[in-house]
DNA sequence: GCTCCTGACGAACGGCGTTCGATGATGTAC
DNA sequence: GTACATCATCGAACGCCGTTCGTCAGGAGC
């Protein structure tokens, strides 16, 4: 015949047949995910919105709820997919501090990675694959370093606290001065300038504690400050080690 | 005259006056922030909206606006009010690390008493006079303990940011079980025994530390928790002060 | 060839923070 | 006492959000 289908405009009083439909793959829960972390890398946490990401993928937001149940689904898959990016050291009863240390410089990493994902780090009990190998790991850790079972279990749980706790505190830096990292950093550094200036000028008989440290408060930046509580909690398990 | 104003309807064809203006004391700032712990305390952080405030005071979100630059700002009174709640002893030498103690623990408290505002605890950098105090009252008792002061300035840093993640994270466990404080606890308890069961169906073989030490990790409660991770870092605070 | 099922997805619902512009009351200047 | 300027009030609207509903196309099974 002629393909008239193909020459033809299609009847305006006939609706459009909605998209390209046939050469349309099919969506799975997995592509969902990558959709998302390309949402996440470029725009931010805030940007990942199930609109966007449908976008992201040329359709619309109704389409995701096929693949995952809602949007607090899809963050529990996201923060699974950075946990599978931190590798978890054998444990070696000679360097455990050591090794807590990296652990937990890792899973910092891990999360700096992505934008402002640590937004999620908090209040989540452990349950996924990931998350459970990192409990695991640290753990693991710590008993191979002599730490007694019921403090090592308290120690892990207060420790992953604080390292989501830090991370999270990074994160919110990172999403409210601006969504690129290198403008971000640049406006916190004018922002902390202007908070030490102001601590300058804070009354001396109300705060004299503050005043006359604020040299002391605003030295560290903000790994050396991680770094420094880490050693706390670390120097504090030693003490339960040597009996 | 007869009063006519008050006896007659009126007419269809004017529209009402708007509301009972005449009878309208004016708005403020702390009003709007009135209202809001209202809200807060009775529905949750959640449920503290423009809209519903304005509610509260029978009146439109719009009207917010002239007393409150956004809801940033209105979330920061909002913090500051529950920050001027906390008591801060006076330092006494002798007692540092109890006084530390105590104060995390009246800090804690004053989140917990409205339910689930401790989401807004973490990421802010103190700037308001409540939480300057609080600042000051904390580095002042650890410099009376002989804390040097280079320590002494990160310590506060990292022992506000583990208490202020610590409330967070029981200020997601409120928001996340359900409104209704008594219920959260007990529908919180239940979600504990399904993970506690959970666990001890994890696979030996992958997770051998975990599935070993199931019952320490589930054994402290939320308090004894916190309790713990202040020890730890009140603990290796006093490495500091021995030499 | 027909039916049934399953993903896809446009449209809509009820929420959100915020802005705009009209409206009215109030205080000041003359 | 009157005119005017100023400012809080606030309904309506904008553009987001997560989620649900009902329709529809395509493929599988018969």
């Amino acid at each position: 015949m002629f393909g008239v289908t193909d020459v033809l405009p299609p009847p305006p009083w006939k609706k459009p047949r909605r998209a390209p439909s046939p050469a349309r793959e099919p969506l799975s829960a997995d592509k969902i995910v990558d959709a998302a972390f390309k949402v996440l890398d470029a725009e931010g946490l805030d940007a990942v919105s199930m609109r966007r990401v449908a976008d992201e993928l040329d359709t619309g937001a109704a389409s995701l709820y096929a693949h995952v149940a809602n949007k607090e689904e899809l963050l529990e898959l996201i923060r699974e997919r950075v946990l599978s990016e931190i590798r978890i050291p054998e444990p070696d009863p000679a360097r455990w501090q050591e090794q807590l240390r990296e652990l937990a410089f890792e899973i910092q990493r891990a999360h700096a990675n992505h934008r402002d994902i640590a937004r999620l780090s908090l209040g989540n009990i452990p349950v996924g694959y990931h998350a459970l190998r990192m409990g695991e790991g640290m753990l693991a850790i710590m008993l191979a370093g002599g730490v007694p079972p019921s403090v090592a279990a308290l120690a892990t749980d207060r420790l992953a606290l604080y390292i989501a706790a830090d991370s999270f505190e990074g994160a919110l830096i990172v999403a409210r001065h601006g969504l690129d990292a290198a403008d971000a950093s640049e406006r916190f550094q004018a922002r902390l300038k202007e908070i030490h200036d102001y601590y300058r000028t804070l009354p001396r008989d109300r705060f004299p504690t503050l005043t006359a440290h604020v040299e002391e408060l605003m030295q560290a930046d903000s790994d050396e400050r991680f770094a420094f509580g880490l050693d706390m909690l670390i120097r504090s398990l030693e003490t339960y080690v040597r009996r």
